[in-house]
This record gives structure tokens, C-alpha cells and sequence, in this order.
DNA sequence: CTTAGCACTCAACAGGTGAGAGTGCTAACA
DNA sequence: TGTTAGCACTCTCACCTGTTGAGTGCTAAG
């Protein structure tokens, strides 16, 4: 059997309607409702055939018909129409992005309370990747007897940092000829770097202190490794209540446990760094068993043309995906040129 | 009508099983359960005494009775007997505790992931005020050609960091320049002197470079009066999503609703700062109507005897106080000495 | 190929019923 | 006077049942 125009204005007409309307979409519906010029029992025997060919399918004998998985995936890639903004909704967009900015973290913030603000969905912004951006500035201060404070500064404008303990018998000096050091090497180099021969170069230098040395090497690489790079900035949770797929509180409870490994959902979203335009994970698309109920719409931003890192709306299956991608794609942008002003 | 020690069984019996099974608790349970000697009858007619008095009530005419607010508060003041640890539980503590710690934001992120698993309610801790606490170290770097990045070390072991906009023709020299003044005038200075002459001091001495000194006062006095430091740490939203009184997502919309607006929960916590041991809001007690179906156990923890923030845990209005009293207590003072340890 | 008509299916809803839990009251008892 | 057994009463909840309505598939006519 084979797609004819009849038959995607069908499948058109239901995923629309169960989209709005989340209820199970009966022949009588659609020929009332979208006036395709043919009669309900004509739209039955199309529908037998889009159910046979696995676009839709009915959830009991006596109901109206669902759009499968499958059926999505054919509506995102040949039958959506992107919906625009409204001009209220690109007002409010414009306004956010001019408001002045004081990190990044605020701006990447910002943008996740956008996208959840204007598709009604849970959104997931990934923070520039630390391993991909370059020392800046490193600095160590003293802090007790036996602690010091260690700060880097990214060109991403991440500023990372962390407790570690010194040798007593540290002076406040001596952290300071170290911080020169590290700075006269590592400066306008990768995080990635450190791992390389870089390394023996400045223990040459600092033969003195290597206790210490250790300690800012060690924390240095599990930033990169691990660091807080996998952090992500999660928002509107509430929205997606009022989804009713979310009614019962035991699909609420599925979808925050996984929410709340906030390593998992960064992986997830990782996976797709550095992709071309938007991309739309359906259902078991995404690989992640509890969240077969869900899709993601994601899309990568950069600075100077560099890939840094991801945002996202996660929502149920039935999602409004023409205005979610735009949305998405909208707001890549945005948050693209915002960095690019911040960051110069 | 007094209280005396039969009502006062009566009451703790009632408390004590309805926190545990969430159900009405009738007279029968009671005398079969709670072995206090007297029949289901003699039972009745305390506990009608005892709605008569306000601390319990009954949901609807042929239904057990259920412990009111002012129940709770009397349970909370007289009758609760606090619950240790179990070995497992210490443990599960002291271990956390031992790890290796990479900044305060790490502790006190950990603190919260104890008090939600070991309660079972959701945990709310409030880092460190910026206010109170001291500058250590300032930095100025350049970012891009009209941006810097304003970084402050504070010695409750905090990070601040902004980005903010310099006049062009700004050289890094001149940053450093900078930066060498305010850390001379700032370091060791609380946060709040800088409203204050010392503003003037510096001035004078930068007189050339005012606007960018004008920006970073600015931000100085932001980073104060309303920065990051209402951010709150929140976790175990799935936890209280286990307890009976969210069964209906209406429920957990109105917390959820709630959580999400940072600000407010931070005010609620903030209000508390300071007072001495553990304390208990109950439901209205809680001056925040939404939140009157759920009760608050908060305590603040310190550094070097100076209060620094609060911790806390939320949960329904029937928790398990003498269970989450000793875990605050505890955690509380966990945290504490882990500042201590980190910060020296 | 399209469509009207029809019998059939099934979920959802409303109304009715019985069981069970719990109460308050009363009268008997210590 | 305080305690207790007994009893009638109330109210929720779970269960059943019949009804309604939406929707289907099939068939036969256009």
C-alpha cells in the first residue's frame, strides 16, 4: 500500500486534532471538522489502511484512532507546517534577550524560562561544554591554614571552582608565583590541553611546590572530566502538569525520577552537540526506556561559529512539534547572538 | 476541660498512627493497636473531648478522627519523643561527610541530598548570605574587547562572578590596576561595608578610571542586596511525591507552583536564620497560604559561631516529626563542622 | 470508488446496593 | 462516678448494572 495526498491529508488531519485536543479522533470528527470533500465511511477505510500501514492506531475497539510513533515521525519529516511566532511572542522574546546581562549562566537561564514559557513544555538547557573552552584566567587564593581557593575563568565565560587543601607552610606569595605559572601556560589554551605534555612543562617550573601542584592538576582534570559541565538548567516542570498525559501522578513520578539524574538527562542531550539544525526524538527514539512516553526537540547553539553546547523542550509524545520546532530553533539563534555580544 | 495523661496517650496514640498509615484512626485501632488498657467506648469519649479541644478532628460523621494543626503542635511541644538514627543511617552520614569535598555550594548540596533520603520529604537549604560574609579576593579579567569578568571570593568560601561592560581603550593593565585597589580596600571587609565611605576611599584613588569603577560597585552592590544568594537548593521532589497527600496531581501542581518561585522559599527560609535550634512551622504557621497543607523543620547552621544560612525539610503536614527533628539536628550540625573543616 | 445504513463493541457514567468502619447514645455495671 | 457493652445510625467505598454515545467494520446501493 502506498501514501497518496488523500491519505496524508488523513493522517494530517488526526495528528492535528489529537495534538489540540489529546482525545482519540473518530472519522465523523475529521469530516466535520477539516472539510477534506468526502464523507465519514470514505475517511474509515482510509484510516483501516493508515492503521495497517502502522501511522496510527486505536487504543480499544470502540474509540477513535491515535497517531503511533511512527505516524509522528512520518508528520514531523513530510507533513508539518511550521507555525510561526506571534508578534506578541517574538516582543517577548526580543525584550528578554535585551534585558541587561550579567553571566552567562543568566543568559542560558533565561532562555530555558523562554522556551518553557512559550511551548508550555519542560525545557533543558545544556551550559557550554568545559572542556571545549580555554583558560581565561586561573587564580588561587588562600583561604584557612590549609585551604585555598581555586577559580577559572573560561573564555566561555564559565567560572569554575574549588576548595582544595596545601601543604601548611604555604604563603599567600607563594600561591601567587604559582598562579603566574599557571597562568603564563595555560592561558588561551583548551581545558583538553592540560592532559599533554603541558603538564611536564610546569612541573619543571614549580620543582618547589609539587605538593600543591598535584592538587591543581588533579582538580583541573576532573573538571574536564566530570565537572559541573554536566550540570543542567531544567525548567517548567509545572507546565508539563498541565499536560493530561501527566493526570495520574504515577507518570509524573516516572518522568521526575528521571529528570532528577540530572547526569543522565546531560548525556542525552550531549549526545547531540555540534548536530546541524533542529532534531526531534520521538517516543523510544530517545534512548531511555521510562521516557518512551515523552520527545525531545533539540537544537545545538555555538559561539564564533563553535559548537558549545544544547537546549531543549522535553514533552509528552503528543507534542506540538510545528510550533515547538520553531520555537527552538528561534531561540538557538538568540541565544547564539546574546553570547556573542556578552563574550565579545 | 483539662489535659491529663489518659487524653495525652490517647492523643500521642492517635498522632502516632495516623503519621504512619495516613488513614483516619477510630477508637477500635486504638485499643487493639496501642494497649493502653481501656475499651474502644472509654476511648470514644476522650476523643471527643479531645475534638472538643480542638486537637483532632473528623474528616466526615462515620470516619475516624485525624490530628488538627494545634494536634501537631502539641504533639511537637509535648508529647514526641525524638527518633535516633539507626546505626545504618549514621553511617550513611558519616560516610557522606568523609568524602572529598570540592567547594562549600558541594557540601551543602550533599546536605540536602542526605536530609531528603533519610526523611523522605523534600529538603530546602539556603547557602551562605552573601552579606555577612567577607571579600577575600577580587579579580578583574578581560573578556572580550568591551567586557570583563568581575569575580568575587568571599570567605564563607562563595563565588561571584559577572560579566559586565567596559569603556574600549580599557587595557588588562589597567584591570589589574583596579583589581590591586579594591583588594587592598575590600579584603577582609564584609560585603555590607561597601555602602559606606570605603566607597568614597576608593574612588579618590581610581579617580581616572570611574566608570568602570561605577560598574563594578554597581555589581558589588547587587551581588548584595538581592544576587544569587537567594538561590536555594532544593531537593527530593520525588520523595514527597511518595506520600499519600499528593495522590492527586491538583496537590502536587499548588507545591510544585510553589518551589518553583525561588524567591518566596528563600524569603521563608531566610526568616529564620539565626534562631537557635530546631523549629517547627505547621501548617498555617507557615505564612504562605499555599503552602497550608504542609509543615517545615528548619534549623541554621553556622561557621565560626556566626550563623550562615538555614537547612531545612518539607513535607506534608503529617510528617514524621520526631524522625525529621533529630535528622535536622543532626545535619545541622554535620554541616557545620564540615565548614568549619573546609574553610579552616 | 464512494457513501448511506446498520449492527456491533466498548468506555464512561449514573444510580443503586451492600459491606465495613466508625460514631454517639444509653443503660448496666463496678 | 467512671467504665463498658450493645445498638442504632451514618457515611464512604467498592461493586454491580443498565444506559448512553462515540466509533467502528461490513454490506449493498449509487
Amino acid at each position: 500500500m502506498r501514501m497518496d495526498p488523500r491519505k496524508q491529508n488523513i493522517l494530517l488531519a488526526i495528528i492535528t486534532d489529537y495534538i489540540a485536543t489529546a482525545e482519540p479522533v473518530g472519522s465523523r470528527t475529521i469530516a466535520r471538522k477539516y472539510r477534506l470533500g468526502i464523507s465519514p465511511a470514505t475517511i474509515r477505510n482510509e484510516m483501516a489502511d493508515l492503521e495497517e500501514m502502522g501511522y496510527i492506531e486505536q487504543p480499544h475497539t470502540s474509540a477513535g484512532r491515535i497517531p503511533s510513533e511512527r505516524g509522528y515521525r512520518y508528520y514531523v519529516d513530510y507533513l508539518m507546517k511550521r507555525q510561526e511566532l506571534t508578534p506578541e511572542e517574538e516582543e517577548l522574546v526580543r525584550q528578554s534577550y535585551h534585558q541587561k546581562v550579567r553571566d552567562v549562566g543568566e543568559v542560558i537561564q533565561r532562555t530555558g524560562q523562554l522556551l518553557s514559557q512559550l511551548t508550555q513544555y519542560a525545557a533543558v538547557v545544556l551550559p557550554p561544554k568545559a572542556a571545549a573552552s580555554c583558560f581565561k584566567h586561573i587564580q588561587l587564593v588562600q583561604m584557612g591554614a590549609e585551604q585555598a581557593m581555586l577559580v577559572a575563568i573560561m573564555d566561555s565565560g564559565a567560572v569554575h571552582h574549588r576548595i582544595i587543601d596545601i601543604p601548611s607552610g604555604i604563603t599567600a606569595a607563594d600561591l601567587e608565583a604559582i598562579s603566574a605559572v599557571l597562568n603564563a601556560k595555560l592561558q588561551g589554551r583548551p581545558m583538553e590541553s592540560i592532559r599533554l605534555t603541558l603538564i611536564k612543562e610546569i612541573y619543571f617550573e614549580l620543582s618547589k611546590q609539587r605538593r600543591i601542584l598535584e592538587l591543581v592538576m588533579e582538580l583541573l582534570h576532573d573538571t574536564l572530566v566530570r565537572g559541573s559541565e554536566n550540570r543542567v538548567y531544567l525548567t517548567g516542570l509545572l507546565n508539563i502538569l498541565n499536560q493530561p498525559e501527566f493526570r495520574h501522578v504515577e507518570k509524573v513520578k516516572t518522568l521526575l525520577s528521571i529528570l532528577e539524574q540530572e547526569d543522565l538527562l546531560g548525556n542525552l542531550l550531549a549526545s547531540d552537540v555540534g548536530k546541524e539544525g533542529v532534531t526531534v526524538r520521538i517516543g523510544r527514539e530517545i534512548s531511555c526506556q521510562q521516557m518512551s512516553e515523552c520527545s525531545m526537540v533539540v537544537a545545538t547553539y555555538s559561539f564564533k561559529g563553535r559548537p558549545l553546547g544544547t537546549l531543549g523542550v522535553l514533552g509528552p509524545t503528543r507534542m506540538d512539534y510545528a510550533k515547538v520546532v520553531t520555537v527552538v530553533e528561534c531561540l538557538t539563534k538568540n541565544l547564539s547572538q546574546a553570547l556573542e555580544r556578552i563574550l565579545g
